[in-house]
DNA sequence: GTTGGCTTGTTAAATTTTTAACAGTATTTG
DNA sequence: CAAATACTGTTAAAAATTTAACAAGCCAAC
């Protein structure tokens, strides 16, 4: 029987890897070898994850690939509804957050992006306003965007961040290589590819 | 006295990060609890890492920034030469990178970009070449590249990454939200933006 | 339908990682 | 210069995470 606490994050994560591992797997069944095969995790700790997600519909050859995503799904507190979000940082890589596919077919709706350079706000062309950075205040309470997707220069990172928190955010992407400093109720997740390099180099 | 063992990878992580942080750091000294603050790591933790990787000048006022710094340079194998590094699929994301400062000022220095689209190698510039996919092979190993960062569609993921590996590529950074499947002489490091949302986001 | 081979669910053990505790020491204060 | 304070370095304990082990059950083959 399973617990009813919540599952640990190193868990979670492992879970939306699956998650992603399913979505592309072709056949109808999968076992924990395989899965273990593909992502390296032991197929012992494949099986207590999905144990303590309280999953136990796997047979002697394997878990159906429907059941297993839906139970995921299930487990992680599946969002119905729509997740507004903004980028912060129009430089290239923000740019090409405006109209990549990143979010498409997901919960996650970019709603607005800003940029301090108020000439980049009036150039560039997207699926959503942009604005001045002077603007976020308002604009994310009146369009009830809860998270942010943070691609500015390391130096204004903690600014900004300042700013979005101030305005009531409650999770942060940051793809600078600065460390944001925030409250303990706004989450944040790392992804500096400066910092992926390097741990991929030795 | 510490050990000689590999440093555990969440410490290599940590001090990823600290090296992030000081370099924005104004002062000349900073303490154990400082650290904390702005981490979220508990100030022993902190200590501890620094003990496994054998530094102890910290002195009653806190540790001297440069020699942290220093210290954490050099446990973390520091790397001094030039690694040679390539993006694959030059899409929007991939394309941001090609003249992004991302690698600015590191030893990561980008020296191709592929794409299984001719039409856009053609069309785009950048500082280094751009190549049809086809020509992966040769020139990864003519311009002796040893990392690649993943910025292609994910149906795609698995097929570039097959490539990568047979030219003879390390570590790839993935940005996909695919898994990749490599042999285990490869690292990866999974930097998925929607993972990262569907994270913060309960 | 019985046997043999796989695979899961579950528990317990092993390992890794984090936290607490505190002696020792530099620094600051009076 | 003595006392109080503030940190570190280090060890041991606690907590979290991973791994191994295996009974039980399904499936396929004969």
């Amino acid at each position: 029987m399973s617990a009813i606490v919540e599952l640990p994050e190193v868990t979670r994560k492992r879970m939306l890897i699956l998650q992603n591992l399913l979505q592309g797997w072709q056949s109808e069944k999968i076992t924990s070898v395989q899965i273990s095969e593909i992502t390296g995790w032991k197929d012992s700790l494949i099986r207590h994850d999905l144990w303590l997600l309280g999953y136990n519909k796997g047979v002697s050859n394997g878990y159906r690939k429907d059941d297993l995503q839906e139970a995921i799904s299930l487990a992680l507190g599946f969002e119905s509804e729509e997740v507004n979000c903004c980028i912060v940082g129009l430089n290239r890589l923000g740019a090409a957050l405006l109209d990549d596919t990143t979010t498409e077919g997901s919960v996650f709706k970019i709603k607005a992006g800003f940029d301090s350079n108020v000439n980049r706000v009036e150039i560039l062309r997207s699926t959503f306003p942009l604005y001045p950075a002077t603007e976020m205040s308002w604009v994310i309470k009146k369009e009830n965007i809860r998270l942010a997707i943070l691609t500015v220069a390391d130096k204004d990172a903690q600014s900004m961040c300042d700013r979005l928190v101030k305005a009531g955010i409650t999770g942060i992407v940051n793809m600078t290589n600065s460390v944001l400093r925030v409250p303990e109720n706004v989450k944040i997740e790392n992804l500096s590819i400066l910092n992926s390099l390097k741990i991929i180099s030795n």
